[in-house]
DNA sequence: AAAACGCTTTAGATCGATCTAAAAGCGGGA
DNA sequence: TCCCGCTTTTAGATCGATCTAAAGCGTTTT
């Protein structure tokens, strides 16, 4: 099939040209597909890519064009199904522009997410999507600007109101989970987290407690969980250790949420009956865990659609005004909550 | 910080160069840490590196070199949790030798597959590791073989013995499973499988009959769910139309297991002393629900790092013989098996 | 007939590194 | 002094595309 003579003579766009009996100029066009070369010329063109088995290089074109059509997405963890969805939202949309994916994974660190986007700088990538690993700050951001480098904030930001940002409402979210108990007639909520400091915990903290106030409860009932998770279902006792044990609770996202569950059970409660429980972000696993799980959708999938957009966007017009686009959440009834009964003691 | 005078003019190497009195070649010499070049020389140049703010341009060295310093990466999902601690390993890994990962999701489409491929090498990867979508067959190997571009297959394969491949011995892992349900005293035990035909899936079935024949067992009994994790649970029911209905489950991997216990649970079933589960694979989500899931650790993340090394290891000797890298899979006792009882009936 | 115009096509420079082959520098032995 | 061998440095070609500016050409206008 192929006339594969040697290994190292790949065929180019000039060998392109030789059999079609253009110049390289006119081989060029017809592949970035330009209106401008008449249609007998094109075909003849065609017919030789096809011939010769031509593979475009990508590299050779990057150079000269200063576009790399490539993408660098850094997450902080890959093993949270979240990001995973949300990497899934960004690939598929970006493969629709015909750009690819250059990932890496910060793991939370600083001086690696630092080390990541220098990296990818060099590989030329045509702009970032970033979720910042915590204790970012907007030098992240300067940096880019600095480099003429599009970067797109994803789930958390380092700065209120400067630099593309596509998220989800956690706020509005944490309203939902607080209305929701409350019309089951709970009060006494806790907020459990669990993980870093950044601005998706801060606004989902401040969500819960701006709700809390507004229903006259207190605000203030924050319980942290050890964030490896085998750990945290061993912690849940501390929930009962207080003054006016809670009847419910909200947690930081699905996580920690199956890893509440996980202990209350081992505790030997019911969770649904005997205490409530919401999570966050509604990943697949809340509906296959028993009792299935209540959860406040984010969408990390469109979260990563939007990010997508959002930086294809600003590639088209490197000028345009920050843009922050922030999805609507909403609350997935399923098992994990129930009526108030009388205060759960252990 | 930074002499950004205007926006278009890059650093160059030449410029590098000049400010440091020497030629492009030697400039380019010490940046690739290159034996050849003075101390002092060295020096000087890194001084001028420092100085100017050089980024070096991947793109200008592979066209030159050949070399990417890029692998493709393709899977066929990525919300499934273990493909995503899969892709971990790779990354990781990759990251050490300073590669940079080319991500993509095939969705296990094979066209979208191709057309991933065939992307990738006008990106010009140095290599692949494909987890084949379902339905592929050796045209993948034997295409990249003819592009001379090296390719791993990870999890699967297309070919029992031609190709690197990275993955874990599923029928030892069956053989573990039987071998520890027949210590509890079952017999009729049934193989749980949804999702697509390839390579691991007949691994694993083969392994269960197997198995389940040196304990002079039936080795039939094999029940398919739908793949819609939703669906699962509602099909669970079929398990018990049957002549002699099971006492134990073994799934094709975590994600059915949960599905089934969901469903089992949703029947009134208690998994563990009704009934017992093992699933495949060991993902972070095993040890999260209740009761904890007994399963057979592949390692997700081991075999990426194999896949990965495996990688590496062909692009240093191209001409090196094939490696086929199967990690030892172990049994997770946890929570979800018992001694046989009275056989289940609903 | 010359000029003007639109539509196609092209030669040649160019992007920023690496590679090759040879030159330069240098100390020591004949 | 000259030559040899060793280390260090370099000029210039090269990778494979794109870009710029201009040329070719057929038709219409002046």
């Amino acid at each position: 099939m192929s006339f594969d003579d040697g290994k190292k003579n790949r065929v180019t766009l000039l060998d392109v040209a030789r059999e079609a009996n253009v110049s390289r100029a006119t081989a060029s066009l017809v592949i970035r597909k330009s209106p401008l070369v008449g249609s007998q010329t094109r075909k003849r063109v065609e017919d030789a890519i096809q011939r010769l088995g031509y593979v475009y290089n990508m590299g050779a074109a990057r150079m000269r064009a200063q576009r790399s059509h490539t993408i660098g997405v850094v997450v902080p963890n890959l093993t949270n199904p979240f990001f995973a969805e949300l990497l899934s939202g960004i690939e598929s949309t970006l493969e629709l522009a015909n750009m690819v994916v250059l990932l890496a994974n910060s793991h939370e660190m600083l001086d690696r997410q630092d080390m990541i986007i220098r990296r990818m700088r060099e590989h030329g990538v045509d702009g970032l999507i970033v979720c910042p690993a915590a204790g970012s700050d907007v030098t992240i951001l300067e940096r880019a600007a600095d480099w003429a480098l599009p970067l797109v904030q994803a789930l958390r930001y380092v700065s209120p109101d400067e630099g593309d940002y596509a998220g989800a409402d956690y706020s509005g979210g944490m309203r939902h989970a607080v209305d929701y108990l409350a019309s089951l007639g709970h009060e006494r909520i806790v907020f459990v987290a669990g993980g870093a400091y950044h601005s998706a915990y801060q606004e989902r903290v401040e969500g819960f407690q701006l709700a809390m106030r507004a229903h006259g409860f207190n605000d203030e009932n924050i319980l942290e969980l050890p964030s490896r998770l085998s750990r945290a279902a061993e912690a849940v006792h501390l929930l009962f250790e207080r003054m006016e044990p809670p009847t419910a609770a909200i947690c930081f996202n699905d996580v920690v949420a199956i890893g509440l569950a996980g202990g209350l059970y081992d505790l030997g409660m019911n969770v649904g009956p005997d205490f409530s429980i919401i999570g966050f972000d509604n990943v697949a696993e809340a509906d296959m865990i028993r009792p299935k799980l209540t959860s406040i959708a984010t969408g990390p999938v469109g979260i990563g659609e939007n990010a997508a957009r959002l930086l294809l966007d600003r590639l088209a017009d490197p000028q345009r005004a920050y843009e922050r686009v922030v999805r609507k959440t909403g609350l997935v009834v399923r098992q994990s909550c129930g009526p108030v009964k009388s205060p759960a003691r252990l």
